[in-house]
DNA sequence: CTCTAGACGCTAGG
DNA sequence: CCTAGCGTCTA
């Protein structure tokens, strides 16, 4: 598509450049030139649909990525293994199934036209279950008398797999018949993932131009791009910046910068940066010495704004090794997310909205360069609005000494990243898929059919429609949150099991599953070179905690999970599997963890004022035990670890949420006041967490002689450190005292007791005393 | 008819 | 209460 620039002059109607970029992108612009070396002018035709894309916005895209792999896969594959399960004819019961039976059987003539006759027949439920290769599965419908059988039949075929949809499954969905991937596949997967890269051809659909009231003017910014050779003569002109605030901006290999790189989809790499000062911009490129010296002189004497400093950091670090600068940083984005914490900003332009600043014109220029500048001088004036709006609000403080001390920290440690032992992760994969197959079957077995275990619609049907369990159990089964139907948690599921056998091996399916998917599997997939770089996110959460994802490292369980969820009485395999300890220091390192006891819990009774709590934390060295001794008036002894995971939930939940109606009750305020002191106090343990952070890395740094450590993990209360074996003592002594003393720092009178611990694995970590 | 985004359900973490 | 993530199911 073609825009007419020098109409748009003309006109008040004017094409706003962001749009005209994005819907230029969609059609006419070939993917497969590279362009190097051209670095004044780029062509619309040379950019490249693949841009790296903001943090923020990734959820989605990595989702399809995957999808897209998936399928990619498995057409090309030949030996793609079908379902098909045949017939089923159901019993005089069947109340309203007529058309769903209709559409059925119909898929399934149409489908089976295109294929052979099954080869074999096994009539033999052990026999599936022991032989894997089997094509043929066929489960024995036993609970009721029906004169058919239920044939689930794999089948490989040389047409492309044809996946039966959920279309055909109605609302009870049981007649569904897509059975969950054979295993075969998944197992293959760890190794594949590691392997293969995503690689995605994403076509992205049109979006209309907005036209944008902007006037157009015409200004050429004095851009000047600098590579090893010409540097020399502009040194002069660089050696005059010093002390005072420049602007840097990432600009990337198809042309995007930072801050209209929400445009684009997909990944690139960046390809230089940008640096203005005052009238003056300048481009570095390439990773020349003498550009990285330049570089590390003009960051490191000047106050640096920025969106999106971690990118820049990482950038600094991995393609310039420029390890260690700890620039003077100001990062619009976390100041605007700052100013709007429940609503954070996702892109540049958000901010300027946020900020209710709108461009007073724009430029009309093919050069990308320029068009970034444009966009740098936009963010200056952003900056001095969201500088003023920042001291307004008394955020100024939290802003320079928290969020922006954390940066080159959650860099680091976005760069360093954790090391993985593989060939554990493997053997715990084989473990869990073979009780996950054999959970399965007897799932099936149960039900008296195939269904789909992981739908908690069909689970669902079969527990409360066709087994009845809740009125045989006479329990009320509470209800789901949307659409009211009954729940199938695993409380709920919980009450049911002593009336039938299937709520246990679904729960123990679910346990299984999830624990594959999740923490085996979905970890395999972001593992590069045997080391996992989640992305920390310090914007996301409105109250302030970072979040990790890609792969979420924060939620993996601390807990040893437990292949059999209820050991008969001669069951001697009660394999217990810590997938903490997956996760390996690098020779020659230790982990070191350390662990704010109950943070949360203190800094609510600090800021409570509640005796009672004190007391408790005082006296107990377990809180939650204490807590759960007191509410369930058993001693001590008899607290089950479960008992006590589940008061600990309780406990987080009312702290965040109930909270504030609590706080109404013992401080007396209004609802209003309540909520201010909930959101303080919660804004507080999250800051808290983060002083401990700078603080601890802080005195690591400036200890002499100087410690070997690097900080891999924050898990909200509790950090991970990856120290050289020499330095273990004196590290974990730095970082205790580091920690402990946090709570004066912010003016808190209840002690905060930090447990350190070490180990090689994160599985296996052995309290350190002293 | 087929594909897919988004809503929903469940569960790890704190 | 809030985060991420995996899976199903619907429109």
């Amino acid at each position: 598509m073609k825009v007419n620039i020098t109409e748009t002059t003309d006109t008040c109607k004017k094409i706003n450049w962001d749009d005209m970029l994005d819907s230029e992108l969609l059609d006419t612009i070939p993917t497969n030139k590279e362009l190097k070396g051209n670095n004044t002018i780029l062509d619309k035709g040379l950019h490249n649909k693949n841009v790296i894309h903001e943090n923020t916005g990734q959820k989605r895209k990595s989702k399809n990525t995957e999808l897209k792999v998936k399928k990619v896969r498995s057409d090309s594959n030949e030996e793609i293994k079908q379902q098909v399960p045949t017939e089923t004819c159901k019993q005089g019961n069947n109340k309203n199934n007529h058309f769903r039976k209709q559409k059925y059987t119909k898929a399934i003539k149409n489908w089976l036209s295109n294929l052979e006759p099954p080869t074999e027949d096994i009539t033999d439920l052990d026999n599936i279950v022991n032989d894997s290769k089997s094509s043929v599965d066929i489960i024995q419908q036993n609970t009721h008398n029906s004169h058919k059988e239920k044939l689930v039949i794999e089948k490989t075929s040389k047409t492309n797999k044809k996946v039966v949809q959920a279309q055909l499954a109605n609302k009870d969905g049981i007649m569904k018949f897509s059975k969950p991937q054979p295993n075969a596949e998944d197992t293959k997967n760890i190794n594949e993932a590691v392997e293969t890269k995503p690689k995605e051809k994403k076509v992205k659909k049109f979006v209309a131009p907005i036209k944008s009231q902007i006037p157009v003017k015409d200004i050429t910014y004095e851009l000047h791009t600098l590579d090893e050779d010409n540097l020399d003569d502009h040194r002069e002109g660089l050696h005059e910046i010093i002390n005072i605030e420049i602007i840097a901006v990432l600009i990337y290999s198809n042309g995007f910068c930072q801050l209209n790189s929400h445009h684009t989809d997909g990944t690139c790499t960046p390809d230089g940066i940008i640096v203005n000062s005052d009238d003056m911009f300048y481009c570095f490129k390439g990773a020349g010495q003498k550009i990285k010296e330049a570089l590390k002189c003009l960051l490191e004497n000047n106050t640096v704004i920025c969106y999106g400093a971690q990118n820049i950091l990482s950038y600094l670090k991995t393609h310039l090794q420029m390890d260690r600068i700890n620039p003077k940083i100001y990062d619009a984005k976390i100041g605007a997310s700052l100013l709007e914490p429940d609503n954070p900003p996702e892109n540049f332009s958000d901010v300027q909205k946020l900020l209710s600043f709108s461009a007073q014109y724009t430029v009309a220029t093919e050069c990308t360069l320029q068009k970034a500048a444009w966009y740098m001088s936009l963010l200056k004036q952003c900056w001095a609005k969201l500088y003023a709006m920042l001291a307004e609000d008394n955020l100024w403080k939290v802003f320079v000494e928290i969020e922006m001390k954390l940066l080159p920290i959650i860099a680091g440690m976005e760069c360093r990243g954790l090391c993985i032992d593989m060939s554990k992760l493997k053997s715990m994969e084989e473990v869990l898929l073979n009780r996950m197959k054999a959970v399965e079957q007897q799932c099936y077995k149960a039900a008296g059919k195939v269904f789909q275990i992981n739908s908690a619609v069909q689970v669902r049907a079969i527990l409360y429609d066709e087994l009845q369990l809740d009125a045989k159990c006479n329990v009320r089964i509470r209800e789901t949150l949307c659409k009211g139907a009954k729940s199938t948690s695993e409380t709920m599921l919980r009450s049911l099991m002593n009336e039938h056998p299937l709520p246990k091996l679904i729960m123990e399916y679910r346990h299984l599953h999830k624990a594959h998917a999740t923490f085996l599997a979905g970890i395999a997939q972001h593992i590069k070179d045997g080391v996992v770089r989640p992305t920390w996110v310090q914007t996301a959460a409105a109250t302030g905690r970072i979040a990790s994802n890609n792969p979420n490292l924060q939620a993996i369980p601390k807990a040893p999970f437990d292949c059999v969820m209820f050991p008969e009485a001669g069951d001697t395999d009660n394999s217990q599997l810590m997938f903490r300890s997956i996760y390996v220091s690098r020779p020659g390192f230790s982990l070191v963890a350390a662990d704010f006891r109950h943070v949360e819990c203190r800094v609510f009774a600090h800021a409570a004022a509640d005796a009672g709590l004190l007391r408790a934390l005082a006296d107990h060295p377990d809180l939650f035990r204490a807590l759960a001794q007191h509410w369930l008036k058993k001693p001590e002894a008899e607290i089950v670890p479960e008992e006590r995971e589940r008061t600990k939930r309780l406990v987080y939940a009312s702290l965040y949420g109930a909270g504030t109606r609590k706080l109404m009750e013992i401080l007396d305020v209004d609802y209003q006041q309540a909520l201010q002191v909930a959101a303080s106090f919660n804004s507080s343990a999250a800051d808290l967490c983060k002083l401990a952070m700078i603080l601890s890395e802080e005195q690591l740094r400036t200890s002499s002689p100087p410690v070997d450590a690097h900080l891999l993990l924050q898990i909200h209360d509790e950090l991970v450190w990856e120290v050289n074996d020499l330095h273990v003592d004196r590290a974990a002594a730095i970082i205790k005292q580091a920690m402990e003393g946090c709570g004066q720092w912010c003016g808190m009178t209840v002690p905060l007791p930090v447990a350190i611990s070490t180990g090689k694995d994160w599985g296996s970590m052995q309290t350190l005393e002293n």
